[in-house]
DNA sequence: GGAGTGCGTTGCATCATGTGCAACGCTGAT
DNA sequence: ATCAGCGTTGCACATGATGCAACGCACTCC
């Protein structure tokens, strides 16, 4: 809708990767150089982009102070960050929160596991919603009709063996998750983990988030890590009181 | 120098702190409501704000993306992440790395301390140059014109008694700072909180960042705290060595 | 050491784009 | 049923964003 502001935007999210000079941008966005050289000053007097040396721009301070200031906001992540913390003690094993978001799950907290051999990811990452633990959980809590829609409309690499590869399979296992409490990824994602999840409630019982809990295959085989569980769905509960969820009734399935 | 895009970018800074409705921020901003509009429907689109409900507008889920893409990217950080966590499991106290950009210090990254009183910080956050450790580090370690005219063109907001309050005083405790090859902070910034912090080198000796060690009275007092110095300096060092510092020789006081 | 190259910077003329206005319509309250 | 509050739309205007071409600085290659 607006030019300049969409060429500014997209201009910071070339240079997430690396730093790039005036001209690498300019052509990258295909906008005139001087007008990219505009944009970056009006960015760089925000402190949203930082020049560095001459020839070279970076992302600057004000993207690390306003991420953590609208995190800090969000009352999911201060509500539940005691009970990631432990679950993350308690397991060492790394602890994800991540919330729906624009059809999408994204992490928004994270506790790295104790392990050396570390799963990546980080928060701000986007996650798949078909072959997630906590892509699963989400989409299951939406009601059925949007659930049906979205699971239509994505779509479904394989990334593993295990990844689920159409709609209908799709759509089954978020029954299973509904019926189960909790959602499993085994090594649908990648080879080497598999993470458990579960939703996090808020006070009408609506799913405000989900905690997951991530294992690497080597240290824990299929049943250790369903053997933990208890602990995961442990966690959640904890979480979702602390966001005023009250455990009482909340008959059936969920809404 | 981009009327449209500081207008933009002044309303994501106008969310940060809590979510809005349309009308606020164009209040809040001096901006026909219908200009807000399209843009905050641009920086929708780039996932920078995102909508709640019908009439709240939040900071999205690009920000989290951005900034922790952009975190990953910058070498220090990363170089000197293990050299922190150490440090961190050593001690048990806080560990903050701190950047210079802009003439202003930012926290790039933080291991919290393991116990409960917290020191109130977050990566992204600003740090003062005249009452915290990091700050000292980071200006004692520029040349000394630009230090000096900086010292002088700083304000000196007097936040405990131990404060420095003037240029004369704060460039006298530069020039300790770069005998001692750390910095202190004596409750200047709060009555209940004393930090250390020693500077992290590049390739050529130049001071890349600057590591603290941050430490509520009650747990420790002063000669406690200077008992870590060591164990800070052998942090800082590892940090160093692993972005390229190489300990000989690098005669007299720095450059 | 002088010409050449690469890249950031500036002033300017053009008109596309962003802007404010006023009217509309939805939602929720009285 | 009426009203108030707030988001949304279409439109006409001129402001402000744009591309161009020329400039200048730093660095390199012959």
């Amino acid at each position: 809708m607006s030019q300049s502001l969409d060429r500014a935007l997209t201009l910071v999210a070339a240079l997430a990767d690396e730093t790039k000079t005036l001209d690498q941008l300019a052509e990258e966005v295909g906008v005139h150089k001087s007008t990219v050289l505009r944009l970056l000053r009006t960015l760089e007097s925000h402190h949203f982009v930082h020049r560095e040396g001459a020839r070279h721009y970076r992302l600057g301070s004000a993207l690390f102070d306003l991420a953590n200031r609208s995190l800090e906001q969000r009352d999911v992540r201060r509500s539940a960050e005691p009970a990631l913390a432990a679950l993350n003690e308690r397991t060492g094993h790394t602890v994800h929160l991540a919330s729906f978001e624009d059809d999408e799950a994204v992490y928004i907290d994270k506790f790295e596991g104790h392990h050396s051999v570390r799963m990546y990811s980080r928060v701000g990452k986007r996650a798949r919603l078909h072959c997630t633990a906590v892509g699963k959980v989400l989409v299951a809590a939406l009601p059925p009709a949007r659930r049906e829609e979205l699971a239509r409309s994505l779509e479904y690499p394989v990334f593993t063996a295990g990844t689920i590869g159409d709609a209908e399979a799709y759509l089954a296992e978020l029954d299973r998750v509904l019926a189960c409490g909790y959602a499993l990824d085994a090594t649908e994602h990648e080879d080497f983990i598999h993470c458990i999840a579960a939703p996090v409630r808020g006070a009408r019982g609506e799913v405000l988030a989900a905690l997951s809990l991530s294992v690497p295959t080597m240290l824990l085989d299929i049943d250790g890590l369903l053997a933990l569980v208890p602990d995961l769905l442990a966690a959640a509960e904890e979480a979702s009181v602390r966001c005023g969820w009250s455990k009482k009734e909340q008959g059936g399935t969920s809404r």
